[in-house]
DNA sequence: CTTATCGTCAACCAAACGGTTGAATATGGG
DNA sequence: CCCATATTCAACCGTTTGGTTGACGATAAG
C-alpha cells in the first residue's frame, strides 16, 4: 500500500519534525526534552510525535509518568527505495558510490544530516 | 535551506504525483499526456506538475503549443542524502549494499518503482 | 494528602491543500 | 480567417495542517 509513503514523506516534509528525528538520532527522549528546545507548545510537539510514530518514524514507550521517545530508521527503508528507482537511470554515480562505501564500512564522520 | 528538502518531500507525499514521477521515468510527456490515466481534471494535473517543479523534481519546457515534462532525478538527492543520515548507525546493510551494485554496475531489471 | 510535573485532549483558528468549473490565452492546422 | 487543441488562470469549495489555549487524567514527590 502507498499509505505507508504517503506518511513517511508527508512526516518527513515538516522542518520541525526533521528536526526531532536529528535530535533522536542522538539519543532516546522524553517528549517534555524533545520540545524544550522549539519555540512553541508541548502539545503542539506532541502532535507532531504523534504524526512521526504514525508514519513509523519514531516509537513511544510510557515508563512512568514519562513518554520515551526513540527514532526507528527503518521505516525510512521503503521511502528510500522508492526513490533509489529514480536514480537508476543515471550514469553510474561514482560519488554517491564512494559515499556508500564509506558508511556501510565504518569510515563515515558520524555527520548528522541538516535539520 | 531546508526549504528545498520540504518542498521535495511534499511533493513525494502525494500518491499521484509520485505516480506522475513514475509515468516519466518511462520518457518526457506533454502535460495533456500525463494528465490523460488520472480520474482528475487537466487543470489539477497542471497544478501538481507545478509543484513538482517548484521542488525541482521536473522541468518543463514549451514547444509550439505543448509543454514537455521531463524526470529531473537529481533533485531526490538532497532528500536521499538526507535519509541516509538516518541509516548509518544500523548494522552494515547488506542487503541494500547488494542492490546498490546492482543498479550502479548496470545489472538492473529496470522495474519501475511502484506509485 | 497535597502539590507539581508529564503529556494528551478538545475546541478553536488561519492558512494551505487538492480538487472542481468556466473563462482566458497561446499556438497550430485547414 | 476560423476553429480546434494545449495549457493555465481565477474563483470557489471542503478538508487537512500546524498552531494556540485551557482543562484534564495520570503519575511522582514532599
Amino acid at each position: 500500500m502507498s499509505r505507508q509513503l504517503d506518511q513517511v514523506f508527508a512526516a518527513l516534509a515538516d522542518p520541525t519534525r526533521r528536526a526531532i528525528l536529528s535530535m533522536l538520532l542522538e539519543d532516546d527522549m522524553a517528549v517534555t526534552d524533545v520540545a524544550e528546545p522549539f519555540e512553541m507548545s508541548l502539545a503542539a510537539i506532541s502532535k507532531h510525535l504523534t504524526i512521526l510514530a504514525a508514519a513509523g518514524l519514531i516509537t513511544q514507550e510510557k515508563r512512568g509518568r514519562v513518554k520515551w521517545c526513540k527514532l526507528e530508521p527503518d521505516a525510512l527503508k521503503s521511502a528510500s527505495v522508492w526513490m533509489q528507482g529514480f536514480g537508476q537511470f543515471e550514469p553510474v554515480n561514482l560519488d554517491a558510490f564512494e559515499a556508500f562505501l564509506e558508511r556501510e564500512l565504518g569510515n563515515g564522520t558520524g555527520d548528522m544530516p541538516e535539520s
